[in-house]
DNA sequence: TGACATTATTAACAGTGTTAATATTTTAAT
DNA sequence: ATTAAAATATTAACACTGTTAATAATGTCA
């Protein structure tokens, strides 16, 4: 009952429908017979685009890295703003990606806590923390941080960053404070600190 | 095959042989056939004692929240010590207990993860939040924190805290800085901008 | 001894990831 | 257009999962 009336990108196809249902139901309630199901397809047709069902996973994780990738990019070429005004611009942009899909993000830690990373091959997950050292260098090539170990002061801004967008979307019934203001000052703080 | 020469506590028993299973396995690999292999009991015989794999791990919860409820209380009632020292006491038993046992820490987090934890019916998970807010006040009382929010600032502490233990523990094999370091740094940071 | 409650087991159901064998469809070459 | 090969899809099956119902064995106490 399939439907290739065009040249369909069945890969994608399998993708998208994987990706709705276990953002709607969660990683382990999400059988491949459902995915199959949601697309008319038999179950085992999903094994002749993916390996398994962690491999399925793994390319959800993959676009979903690579997705912002360009808007990571842009900051680092920006000249136009202070290396502070940058630093600050890309761990809101970290966080407010997170935010906007929650979901999302859960299931990538979620992927993260059950497998290592690097045994799942996602490399761009490790990205972000390279852009983040880079940035944080200028900031204290310009003397708007302080001096001192690059690694361990991006660390500490990760540290914070991952700990708001972990907390945020795993506890979204928790009475935070107003969201936006919990951001702003947790980054505020962090900087000050830095200084 | 049971063993009941003395009056054993079959609920400890299957709770003991899960817990060794799960951080040995992970959640999802460890089935209640093998728990019930475990200890020589059949798979339906849990059933009369959890009512099932979930209220398993609800357990397995509870008592690790539970366990160290002792030291939060220590740390509260001290009054020797400056309200600040306190303070930063109390994080770094959280951190150094998560990293003791980053198993179980990843174990409760993914808990968390998947589902709610007050639909869970953890209730001692809330409580450490409760304590780093008291010790938080008396720290603006005593105008070792600057003026604000109490709820703000015990926020940004308890985020900055859990991304530590978070990525620490899930990422083991990132190129960390030197451990005590990074905690050490890590939490002067947020202290030094809270002030 | 017998009645009752506790504790345990066997058998079974519907659902899981995954593989092997087979069928269908599309593509390319003659 | 016919045929061979390659790509795509399906059915059937295996071993395993959480969980329930029915039944058996055991311990308790009158």
């Amino acid at each position: 009952m399939n439907n290739n009336s065009d040249k369909v990108d069945v890969k994608k196809i399998i993708l998208d429908a994987a990706k709705e249902l276990f953002l709607e139901q969660g990683i382990s309630s999400v059988s491949m017979r459902k995915i199959a199901n949601k697309i008319n397809y038999s179950p085992t047709t999903l094994y002749i685009y993916y390996s398994n069902k962690n491999d399925i996973l793994k390319h959800l994780a993959k676009d979903y890295f690579s997705e912002y990738a360009q808007g990571y990019e842009d900051i680092l070429a920006n000249t136009e703003n202070s290396s502070i005004d940058n630093l600050i611009t890309f761990i809101k942009l970290y966080i407010h990606r997170a935010l906007a899909n929650p979901g999302m993000y859960k299931l990538m830690t979620t992927l993260f806590a059950e497998t290592d990373s690097t045994h799942l091959g996602i490399t761009n997950a490790g990205k972000g923390y390279e852009i983040l050292k880079t940035l944080t260098s200028r900031c204290i090539i310009d003397k708007e941080l302080s001096e001192g170990d690059v690694d361990l002061k991006a660390q500490i801004l990760w540290v914070n960053t991952h700990g708001l967008c972990s907390l945020l979307t795993k506890r979204p019934s928790f009475h935070w404070s107003e969201i936006e203001l919990l951001v702003d000052s947790s980054i505020n703080t962090v900087i000050k600190g830095l200084k």
